[in-house]
RNA sequence: GCCACCGUAGCUCAGCCGGUGGAGCGCCACCUUGGUAAGGUGGAGGUCGCGGGUUCGAUUCCCGCCGGUGGCUCCA
């Protein structure tokens, strides 16, 4: 709330005509107000319930200016970020009368364009502005997050099925999880560095930050957008393969849509508003919204469930806190592969949670993400515990490692059970890859129903579920795993299949071109990504570049590889290795089945590329 | 959002206590035709992040803003 405080000798004031359409019914339209603190109020977003605080502030200059009556003035120029009327109104009422218990107290009536004349004193204190931020909702959050601390309760759960103490677990063969633990629970961080994956995104010509949007919307070179789009087609198959629908709904909603506010108002507002004449949206921070309002409308019995639908959203938006934002881990617009499932009871629930959860495993390996380089977390309430032991149990053993638990004694939020995988990076910071949930609250929310066996309506369970998290973030896990290799000696490089080059090749003289033109061909036409550096350079200055580039396969041509028809490839990080054509074709087919393919991203001729970064 | 540090050529960075700026890489030209991580010579390129202030004079000092990074908070 945003108050101008005028300590005037008098106000006259006169409504003139309505400026909303439900502006207040009022009975006299002039009124003088004498020997005043005028208050004028620009009531604001998430001032639901200011009053109390807000009074106490007016009081207390009232009370210095030695006043006896109070004009509450409501006018909305002082604010770009208003509360809705009826919320605006309700506040004034309240401030109204609890002033009214020590003040005289005019209020401006609500919803007119009014003319006025003040005078104002003039003295030092006679003129002041305020903002009384809404401290009532951050108090009822970190209450929230208080319970929430108090009822938590942290484990390592080890195949066998037994719940050991975080502090007292033996880490030693762990280490990651370790980290991983101390970064939940404590939050410890003792860095001070770019972090690996934010240099190597730009080094690599993937992405970069944008300074002309806003901060944590990124730009991607050609490179980069090619592996991003590698990603999401390798995720939207999986998930099609497991059944789900694609579908695509709305990037932006109505902010006063009562399913989506009363979802809203459970979290801190952390969106982009969006203005549409006068019409306010928010963007979508996850296509939730989007999904669960076209299930709403459809119509389906138990014999379909479970159904699932599917999208990658496109991007999801939320405004993060500007020192929370970090290259391509936390963002404030990213690409999140999202899948709803519906199911018709818990078995059916957790039968697929346990399918989705052994798809993440598998989405994850792909992109050369193993156990190990990320924990796995898996968090319920006490209720769906002591129900479900062996289920947790099986899950844990699935992966046959120690696994954080969390443990509530009450439901904080909409989902019952939820497992994570969460990547450790090289500065011992986790993120969260893939996720799923058993949403038990918005089917209800939303009015989503089935028809069961007696022809009944009910409420399914959804999951959410992301088999790989978003899709920068698994670049940031790639990056940062491959920095990681590098320490420890190991070559850093991508899977082959996301290479944005995956064969290089280097002719010794130009008088080779030709032929090498004709083994580019020959590897392209077969679906793989060629080019050829045709550059006036030494070979060896060819080959670092070619390094630098993390390109796995290099194939430097000469009067040998011509005569004796051979070719000698530099493979990545296992060295020079002579071989015939087609044996260099099985290898790369190896690397590549089963997963999407795309075409160069860039010129073919080296010479023939811009720099995008130095 | 708060606190701290940083912002000099396309990139990485040097520039002491105020007197209008340098290197390497990259780019361009020429020479060089090369065999597995940098061949040589020359040239172009800068409102020193933006806006104010102090000063005869500011890249340098002060304030504000923007951007990046780290910490706190946060992470539906």
């Amino acid at each position: 709330m945003r108050v101008l405080f005028i300590h005037a000798d008098y106000i006259e004031y006169e409504a003139r005509e309505k400026a909303l359409k439900n502006a207040e019914e009022i009975e006299k339209r002039k009124e003088r107000c004498d020997e005043c603190l005028v208050a004028f109020i620009s009531v604001e977003e998430g001032d639901d319930g200011i009053a109390p605080r807000a009074s106490k502030e007016i009081e207390e200059i009232a009370e210095k200016l030695n006043v006896e009556r109070i004009v509450l003035y409501p006018y909305a120029h002082l604010s770009p970020k208003l509360a809705s009327p009826d919320v605006a109104m309700k506040v004034l009422l309240n401030l109204e009368s609890i002033l009214g218990e020590k003040y005289e107290v005019c209020r401006a009536p609500f919803g007119w364009y009014k003319s006025f004349v003040i005078s104002c004193k003039g003295h030092p204190l006679s003129e002041l502005s305020k903002e009384i931020r809404a401290e009532g909702e951050e108090e009822e959050e970190s209450e929230a997050l208080k319970a929430e601390k108090k009822t938590t309760y942290w484990y390592i759960m080890t195949p066998d099925g037994e719940l050991h103490d975080v502090s007292e677990f033996n880490y030693e063969k762990y280490p990651n999880l370790k980290k991983f633990v101390d970064y939940e629970i404590s939050g410890t961080r003792a860095v001070t560095r770019i972090p690996p994956h934010v240099e190597l995104m730009q080094k690599l010509e993937l992405a970069d930050y944008e300074p002309g949007s806003d901060s944590g919307n990124m730009r991607y070179y050609p490179k980069g957008k090619l592996v991003k789009r590698l990603i999401e087609e390798y995720v939207e198959n999986r998930v099609l393969d497991y059944g789900a629908m694609e579908v695509e709904t709305p990037i932006m909603y109505d902010y006063n849509h009562p399913s989506l506010k009363s979802y809203l108002n459970r979290f801190p507002a952390r969106q982009y508003i969006v203005l549409s004449g006068k019409d306010k949206y928010f963007l979508r921070f996850a296509a939730c919204f989007g999904q669960f309002l076209l299930m709403h409308d459809a119509t389906f019995s138990y014999k379909q469930l479970p159904i699932r639908i599917y999208e990658l959203a496109k991007y999801a938006f939320r405004r993060e806190q500007k020192g929370e934002l970090v290259g391509l881990r936390r963002l404030r617009a990213f690409t999140m592969p999202d899948m709803h499932t519906l199911a018709a009871d818990m078995e059916q629930a957790k039968e697929e949670f346990r399918r989705q959860y052994e798809m993440a495993i598998s989405v994850l390996k792909d992109f050369g993400l193993e156990l190990g380089d990320y924990e796995v977390a898996i968090r319920f309430t006490r209720d769906f515990y002591e129900e479900n032991r062996e289920f947790i149990n099986d899950l844990v053993r699935l992966v046959n490692r120690p696994v954080l638990i969390q443990m509530w004694d009450e439901r904080f939020f909409y989902f019952v059970l939820k497992f994570e995988f969460n990547f450790v990076d090289a500065m011992n910071k986790a993120a969260a890859l893939s996720t799923v949930q058993i949403d038990v609250e918005n089917a209800q929310r939303y009015g989503i129903t089935y028809y069961d066996e007696k022809g009944e309506k009910k409420n399914p369970y959804i999951l959410h579920c992301s088999p790989s998290g978003a899709v920068e973030r698994v670049m940031y896990a790639m990056l940062e795993k491959a920095y990681m290799d590098s320490q420890r000696g190991r070559k850093p490089m991508l899977p082959v299949w996301l290479s944005p080059t995956q064969v290089r090749i280097i002719p010794v003289k130009d008088e080779f071109m030709d032929y090498a033109t004709a083994v580019m061909h020959d590897l392209a036409d077969l679906g793989f990504r060629v080019d050829l550096d045709d550059r006036d350079l030494s070979v060896s200055r060819k080959i670092r570049d070619a390094e630098k580039e993390w390109i796995p396969y290099i194939v430097v041509i000469g009067e040998k590889e011509i005569s004796e028809e051979i070719l000698t490839v530099r493979i990545r990080g296992e060295g020079v290795k002579v071989m015939k054509m087609d044996e260099f074709l099985k290898i790369l087919e190896e690397k590549v089945r089963g997963y999407p393919r795309a075409k160069l991203p860039l010129p073919a001729l080296l010479s023939m590329r811009p720099k995008f970064r130095g």
